[in-house]
RNA sequence: GCGGAAGUGGCGGAAUUGGCAGACGCGCUAGCCUCAGGAGCUAGUGGGGGCAACCCCAUGAAGGUUCGAGUCCUUUCUUCCGCACCA
């Protein structure tokens, strides 16, 4: 009798996996390969369930895979620049690299004790001046095809991280790391040409079957390409000075009875200056600009305008109309201004009412002119123009391109495309992150760092003041360098790149990660990628997982890989919550997983935080739950002890010499085979990993009541005494069929819990490690059923039921329905009125 | 406002294609085994009725299609998530 011991199975294990390299690979073109990869972690110093769910699930992934004979790159690396770091540093005075290692090393431990099954000889953090030389090699690439470029730009300023926030980091209004209301400022920025890539990334969202529709909306949401026209109204009394509007409703062309600029537009300044009261103007437009821009974007705010008592020339009607400024109009969305029709956007019908400026209906249902008096709200709705010169009569649909057309003719206007995505700025002015390679010279520009000069690496001495400057322009030896061009005396770029760069590309470095000629072999990655299967959370479903594809296109055009979309499926993991809440330090309801490693063992939690519920719904932490899953390892353990005890040492081969099995061993292989495709699909096809779960859970439940059954006395019975009066097991029918589905079982939990399955294996005699053993064999044919039941209905009600065969056809039914009413003998001697069959298979008999 | 997902026992959740609703687990109840049990095993556990075999009701609500609906259609309510003055 051996006590299952959990702690002891996991050190055992863990130590073997490790001296066997068992989880190293290497590029290997007769196998299929597999590529698992969960989103690899920030060093935050201590991994809870949350993140740990996560890894378990690709774990599985990655176990169940090997064993179907896949070649499986399954690795981990650490996101390892970044704020928190570098506050910390402020704060304590640790240095960010310091505190960085103690806590990968420490994370790094946490997942080894899990058991996660990672290549750990090909981990690395984004820290390491190998990898980061890297992403400075591929940004002057960038910048040599333009896809890199500075402009000085007003940018969003989170005031408590004092840096720059990229759109897709601002949340709400506010920093997405710290929630405080974010700031706008004119600076010299780096950015990222990820819009020349944004028809690409919104159309191949269709490619993309196998991730959630959620992030694909998300995806084309943030995107948001929205098709129309850009139309130019020339200033009244100076032709020269044009105001280009867009709109995607030229048809409602005629109704727009004034124009609107943002506050940021250009023309405003200019148009200050020509005012008659120009410093009132020049005030007014200052406090639209400080107006907090999350609710200036979000509505909250009200909506007011300034008249600039200039008029500009409608296109179409030759009208003149006046141009105000209007705070509710966006800078950095189109063209910054927009021509107002009140009768058909709300906004400016709002606009038109405060400030007492007409409104036009030129568009109605039925195509009959009408007043705009009595108008409660705006009509955006299409339909028949009115009022609109030779276009009346037209449907919005048919008016639009003639329009457009027209004015493209006349030289005022042109089709266009708009979208919401703005290009990525990535110049973040802190220490801890990856030096931007650039060089400014008096005389030669802007120069790149050459690249037998990379990596520009980050000084090791800087000062942590917090104060929101670079912190690398205070290391002088840092910042003095020669213009690479001409030799003369020149200054580096000081700021950092965002470290979402660093993110954008790290699992193709996985294939190859210690190249130092390449960011990667493009061999290698012509083997692993795309990554077949990516886990994380949510949260990344714009930032990361667009960035990523950005990235792929421009390798791609850089023709170092040759697919267009990293990562081929997506499962976004749910989180988990304890006591209703995200688990954080803050909160102080942290579930560490070494307390549940110590109480339980590391399959114990893996098991539980599987069976718990599907991989992307959040979950609720239960420490009864935990205990459940334990207990259910547990039981197998015992089932397998007291099978070895009684009858496993039979060398029996296989099932496949079962002949004259008793009915009760015939349904015991039935479950067998049954529940190997479940868990199979289970896993492989639907990622349901509870169900999977549940399905082990039903055969080890149909073993005990089986063993009960039999001679062996079962594996409750626990005592010497018992075992000895169970005596053993003599039917060979019995002990093949038992240790089939005792075998089939092992190697069905090995993904979830791996260092018992090794353990029980072991026991069964097995020489070779469990890990390197195959997945168990589904036999249809034991599967099947040798008859269903079928329901028999009487006047659409269910009042009995009889045994068929599963593929009797009509005429059959007939006479089985009569003779195999012994299942429901009430129906004996009944009449068949009705058999229904469903694509070849009887589902129901109905009787008059 | 727009878009997406989802509503099933005391709880987490099952239910391939429309075919026995509530698998599996947690919790709870009883029994067995034990010096003891917080271990283990067995049985029970949606609601209502019946001594019983059985019967009726039940998947947010209301209709509909179908021999048959948690699943499909229509209407409606609720919750969660994402986007949101994007012209």
């Amino acid at each position: 009798m051996a006590d299952y011991k959990p702690q002891e199975l996991d050190k055992k294990w863990q130590q073997r996996w490790t001296s066997t390299r068992a989880f190293e690979v290497a590029v290997d073109p007769s196998r299929p390969k597999y590529y698992c990869l969960e989103m690899f972690a920030y060093p935050s110093g201590h991994a809870h369930v949350g993140h740990v769910r996560n890894y378990i699930i690709g774990d599985v992934m990655a176990r169940t895979k090997r064993m179907r004979g896949y070649n499986v790159l399954h690795p981990f690396g650490w996101d390892a620049f970044g704020l928190p770091a570098e506050n910390a540093a402020i704060k304590n005075g640790i240095h960010p690299e310091v505190s960085t290692r103690s806590n990968i090393a420490h994370m790094k431990g946490q997942l080894q004790r899990l058991g996660i099954s990672y290549a750990w000889e090909r981990e690395f953090a984004t820290c390491d001046p190998t990898y980061y030389k890297w992403n400075q090699w591929l940004f002057i690439r960038m910048f040599e095809k333009g896809l890199a470029y500075r402009r000085k730009s007003s940018v969003n300023w989170c005031p408590k991280d004092n840096t720059v926030l990229a759109n897709e980091q601002v949340v709400d209004g506010g920093c997405w790391r710290c929630g405080t209301p974010v700031e706008t400022r004119d600076l010299e920025q780096w950015f990222f040409r990820i819009t020349a890539y944004a028809d690409e990334l919104l159309d191949d969202t269709a490619t993309l079957t196998k991730w959630p529709e959620k992030v694909l909306t998300m995806q084309r949401n943030w995107i948001g390409r929205s098709e129309g026209a850009k139309v130019k109204f020339a200033l009244e009394g100076d032709s020269a000075t044009q105001i280009e509007v867009f709109t995607t409703r030229i048809d409602t062309i005629y109704g727009s009875t004034f124009v609107m600029l943002g506050p940021e537009h250009p023309l405003v300044r200019e148009l200050a200056e020509r005012s008659r009261d120009s410093a009132s103007f020049r005030a007014q437009v200052q406090t639209f600009r400080l107006q907090d821009r999350a609710a200036r974007v979000s509505g909250e705010q009200e909506k007011q305008g300034i008249d600039t008592g200039f008029k500009a020339i409608n296109p179409f009607t030759k009208e003149a109309v006046p141009v105000w400024v209007a705070n509710f109009v966006l800078g950095d969305y189109g063209t910054g201004a927009v021509m107002a029709v009140p009768a058909h956007d709300q906004r400016d019908f709002e606009f038109a009412r405060k400030y007492n400026l007409p409104i036009r209906v030129v568009v109605t249902e039925d195509g009959k002119p009408r007043s705009s008096d009595g108008m409660a709200e705006a009509a955006d709705a299409y339909g028949l123009l009115v009022n609109s010169g030779e276009y009346s009569g037209l449907s919005s649909e048919t008016a639009q391109p003639r329009m457009t057309a027209y004015a493209n003719t006349q030289g005022f206007g042109a089709g266009t495309v708009q979208y919401r995505l703005k290009d990525w700025g990535i110049s973040r002015q802190r220490y801890w992150g990856t030096p931007i390679p650039m060089i400014y010279c008096e005389k030669d520009g802007i120069v790149p760092v050459p690249d037998d000069q990379l990596p520009v690496e980050l000084p090791k001495v800087a000062e942590f003041t917090g104060r929101g400057d670079s912190p690398l322009a205070q290391v002088p030896e840092f910042v003095k360098v020669r213009c690479p061009k001409c030799g003369e005396p020149a200054r580096r770029e000081t700021d950092t790149m965002d470290t979402f760069v660093d993110s954008s590309w790290y699992f193709y470095r996985f294939a190859d990660p210690t190249n130092d000629k390449l960011p990667f072999d493009p061999a290698a990655v012509k083997y692993w990628l795309p990554v077949d299967f990516y886990s994380g959370g949510v949260e990344h479903a714009i930032l990361h997982l667009i960035y990523s594809r950005f990235f792929a296109r421009v390798f791609r055009d850089l023709g170092m890989v040759d697919h267009s979309e990293p990562f081929t499926q997506l499962l976004t993991q749910g989180m988990v919550l304890k006591d209703g809440n995200v688990m954080s330090k803050s909160k102080g309801n942290v579930v560490d997983p070494d307390s549940m490693l110590q109480k339980y063992g590391a399959d114990a939690l893996r098991l539980y935080v599987m069976f718990v519920a599907p991989p992307e719904k959040e979950v609720e932490w239960t420490d009864a739950g935990l205990e459940g899953s334990f207990r259910f390892l547990a039981r197998v353990w015992r089932l397998v002890d007291h099978w070895v005890e009684t009858a496993g040492g039979e060398g029996i081969e296989s099932a496949d010499s079962c002949e004259d099995l008793t009915p009760a061993e015939k349904q015991l292989r039935r479950k067998t085979h049954e529940t190997i495709q479940r868990v199979t699909t289970d896993i492989e096809q639907r990622q349901q990993l509870n169900t999977a779960v549940s399905a082990m859970m039903e055969l080890v439940n149909e073993l005990y009541a089986f063993s009960e059954q039999t001679v062996t006395g079962g594996p409750s019975r626990r005592t010497d005494e018992d075992l000895e009066h169970a005596g053993s097991v003599e039917r060979t029918q019995t002990i093949c069929v038992v240790r089939e589905a005792i075998e089939a079982l092992i190697r069905m939990l090995a993904p979830f819990a791996p260092h018992t399955a090794e353990g029980l294996w072991e026991m069964l005699g097995h020489e070779t490690d469990l890990q390197a053993a195959t997945w168990p064999v589904f036999d249809a044919d034991v599967a099947r059923a040798e008859t269903i039941e079928v329901p028999v209905q009487v006047n659409g009600k269910v009042r009995g039921r009889i045994m068929v065969a599963p593929d009797a056809a009509d005429e059959d039914m007939r006479q089985l329905a009569l003779a195999e009413a012994s299942v429901a003998p009430h129906l004996a001697g009944k009449t068949v009125k009705k058999v229904v069959v469903v694509k070849g298979r009887l589902v129901s008999v109905v009787v008059a």
